[in-house]
DNA sequence: TTGTAAGCGTTATCAT
DNA sequence: ATGATAACGCTTACAA
């Protein structure tokens, strides 16, 4: 900068001001210009380090998720990435899959990180105040003391229990993880509650828990076709649950959709990989890093940050769903 | 570190010599630990933006990727992520799908990183000098200049052409990408050597080039089984094209492996989520990220960094790929 | 409108 | 073994 200065014959502090391009800094336009021509003749190149250490800010925003490679997140990623380069943030990525995530905001942290986007499962494994002071928005986690971008979960199960009545369906199953987390929960309590209005019981053997994988998915439903009189069809708390699910069908050769219907949530870039093709309540998940991205942005910013309502979810009728084998 | 230091009852840099706890910090016992129980107390955090801007070090690593969705790279993502996570390294995470990556390069410049780790793709698309003094990575692309890991992609073409003619097909496909990339070009050049060392010809009606996508397998597929007289196994270049495949097969009722066996290359988790379960040769994408955030760190620590052999690939024989059809 | 001076939290080079 | 002192490259009062 130094360089600069001399260069264009003026002080250092002045291309600072030129540089930054602050809108309150007033520069004469034509110091302005043999300022940015000096810079680019030199082939200035600003440091963003030097400018975070003063400004206490590292223009640089952290992301921790339990898992990378679940696709959900990977698509949360991408979002959140998308809108953090675009603005001139770096990303930093944490994955908590390996590195507990409390560890991952200490270095983020003394990384003087302007904000933090974290999905449920961290959040949830961090002591009370380890976010305290920090710019924080949560994925598809509501909360009282941070900002959150959600999906409209309970209405993705309602969509689903939906779906499946419309086919015909009465004797319906769930496959889902015994988890305390909201989204997990509210797609639940929503295929159930629609369930229930529709005077559709939901019994207790068709209610499978299991981790929300593939292989959870297959080993549910492993155990619902076991059982002598079972559902016609079921709901996943996942995509990857019921990807395991369809497996499970087709190995015991119970035909998808003719035997049994199944439904799952996230829409991941599987469901259309299969056949045949999975039907989904599809979750945008990277609209959902989208805009955690630009929300934290705000809230760095310090502009006024409204809450938002939901992310609305699309049902994705495809190949996994159709009527009930009659006589059932 | 003022703090610390005047609870401890020394100077500022006396915190900063215990702190960095170099090797050469030649400190008194007693005081070495009255300045950590001081730190303690007053949960003293270093500020690595501070440290970064004195020592010209980041201490973080940025990785290039042309599309984090794209599931191969998410692996490597998530090599990488782990490796600079233990190490205490902080991850800047590009994603050249949206953003140019000469624009992240410049990015992670001003950021003063202390190295890169881009992908074949993205350094082709580099002007000449954009990665000039960085330290560099590449991913499956090797280089005069720039350090790299690789898989043995000769070897992956080698070991699919193997295995299908093990299984006595005689007239055999090729779906791939007009790609100029090493890994790709690699592949293919392995797969055709070895079925003309077998004295088996590749017909150019079985030579498919398209996108090395899903969408782009499918097409490819289907322009072959249109085709009155095709071949009764295909290799294709990575696991989405023979994805594409498999599903275009299923839709054309032609059976696999019945009557067209199909193999793909990279081992991505979705290969194990289709049915038939895909036959393919599997590429440790996470453990490239590994080596290749280790081979950069030892860079950034002006260690020794010895080439390595390309990372050895491994055929995964699954349900996609089966004797070839009698009377063919 | 521009220049001067101070300081952001470290590390590193000296004396002491 | 420890303490001054000077950077690192920038922003931000405040003065001119």
């Amino acid at each position: 900068m130094l360089d600069v200065a001399r260069r264009a014959g003026v002080s250092q502090p002045l291309v600072s001001l030129v540089i930054a391009g602050s809108p309150t800094a007033r520069v004469a336009d034509a110091t302005r210009e043999r300022v940015l021509r000096a810079a680019k003749e030199l082939g200035y190149r600003p440091n963003v380090v030097a400018r975070a250490l003063v400004s206490r800010r590292s223009y640089a925003l952290g992301l921790i998720v339990p898992e990378l490679r679940n696709p959900f997140f990977t698509d949360v990623v991408s979002g959140v990435e998308r809108v953090a380069a675009e603005q001139g943030y770096a990303l930093l990525l944490c994955d908590a899959m390996d590195v507990p995530a409390e560890r991952h905001v200490e270095a983020l942290r003394s990384r003087q990180i302007d904000g933090v986007i974290i999905d449920a499962m961290g959040a949830a494994s961090l002591s009370p105040d380890a976010l305290a002071d920090l710019n924080v928005v949560l994925i598809d986690q509501p909360s009282d003391i941070y900002r959150c971008v959600t999906s409209d979960a309970a209405g993705a199960g309602r969509l689903a229990a939906e779906h499946l009545l419309e086919h015909g369906h009465r004797r319906i199953g769930f496959l889902g993880p015994a988890s305390t987390l909201w989204a997990f929960r509210m797609r639940e309590r929503g295929f159930a509650q629609a369930l229930k209005a529709a005077g559709v019981g939901l019994r207790s053997d068709d209610f499978r828990r299991a981790p929300a994988t593939a292989a959870g998915g297959l080993a549910a439903m492993q155990a619902l076709l076991a059982a002598a009189d079972g559902p016609t069809a079921v709901f996943c708390a996942n995509d990857l649950m019921a990807l395991g699910a369809l497996k499970a069908c087709t190995a015991a050769g119970v035909d998808v959709p003719g035997a049994m219907s199944i439904i799952g949530c996230d829409d991941i870039e599987t469901a259309r990989l299969v056949t045949p093709e999975l039907t989904t309540v599809a979750v945008r998940a990277r609209e959902m890093g989208a805009r955690a991205a630009r929300m934290l942005l705000r809230l760095v910013h310090g502009e006024a940050v409204r809450a938002m309502k939901p992310l609305a979810v699309r049902l994705a009728v495809r190949g996994t769903t159709g009527a009930a084998p009659a006589g059932v």
